[in-house]
DNA sequence: GCGTAGATCGTCT
DNA sequence: GACGATCTACGCT
């Protein structure tokens, strides 16, 4: 599953202040035409959805609230409609240029905590929509992945903010590197615990 | 620490 | 005309 090997990897934002690192801790796949919870659920084309369709490697960013931008990664074949979700991430470099883009005292382990902050902490929005992502100003760098045991537990969980979409709503396809801080909401078992600085399991 | 409400607007029905 | 793959502030415990 592509969403599960995403986490660990890279993202790389060239700003023309410089440039932005971000490790990815959480992600959500969406898996296509069957696929309730998804933009692309009954095969729906539309103009805002269409870079879903586009083969992978490509970026699918949309507004969301009127007030939040989303950012996919599409990891289906042209015409299929399968992306994934970036829910989460830690910085690795350039850290003043994101909090430059994020009002207020933020701990560093929230500053790209959730797909609407990582997006903002990116300066990330629908101009990228539609993007390769293996070049230009934003790229997703494949490079070696997520070693078990190295870097904490995968946890799979059900999506967010998907409680809708009947079935589908079940489906364990929310990724994250257990335990980690900047993981938005803890999948299943993990649960947020301040006085200990994170997410903890039970 | 927890739950709830409000923001805000493009997109689709 | 309604609502959404969200976030934050605020009030209560």
């Amino acid at each position: 599953m592509v969403a599960r090997d995403l986490l660990g990897r890279y993202l790389v934002r060239e700003l023309p202040e410089g440039r932005i690192i971000a490790r990815l801790v959480e992600t959500e796949a969406y898996a296509g035409p069957h696929d309730r919870a998804s933009h692309a659920f009954g095969g729906r084309r539309t103009p805002r959805n269409e870079s879903m369709y586009l083969a992978g490697g490509r970026a699918y960013v949309y507004r969301i609230y009127g007030i939040h931008f989303c950012l996919n990664v599409v990891t289906g074949g042209e015409g299929e409609g399968i992306a994934v979700l970036l829910r989460g991430a830690e910085v690795i470099a350039g850290e003043s240029l994101v909090r430059a883009r994020r009002a207020g005292p933020i701990p560093t382990h929230r500053l790209l905590s959730g797909p609407g902050n990582l997006t903002r902490g990116l300066g990330v929005d629908v101009a990228l929509d539609g993007a390769h992502l293996d070049q230009g100003e934003l790229r997703l760098i494949f490079g070696e992945p997520l070693a078990a045991g190295t870097a904490g537990e995968i946890v799979v969980g059900p999506r967010v903010g998907c409680e809708s979409a009947g079935d589908a709503a079940t489906w364990p396809l929310r990724f994250a590197i257990g335990g980690h801080a900047a993981v938005s909401r803890p999948p299943v078992a993990f649960r947020f615990s301040a006085s200990r600085g994170g997410y903890v399991p039970p």
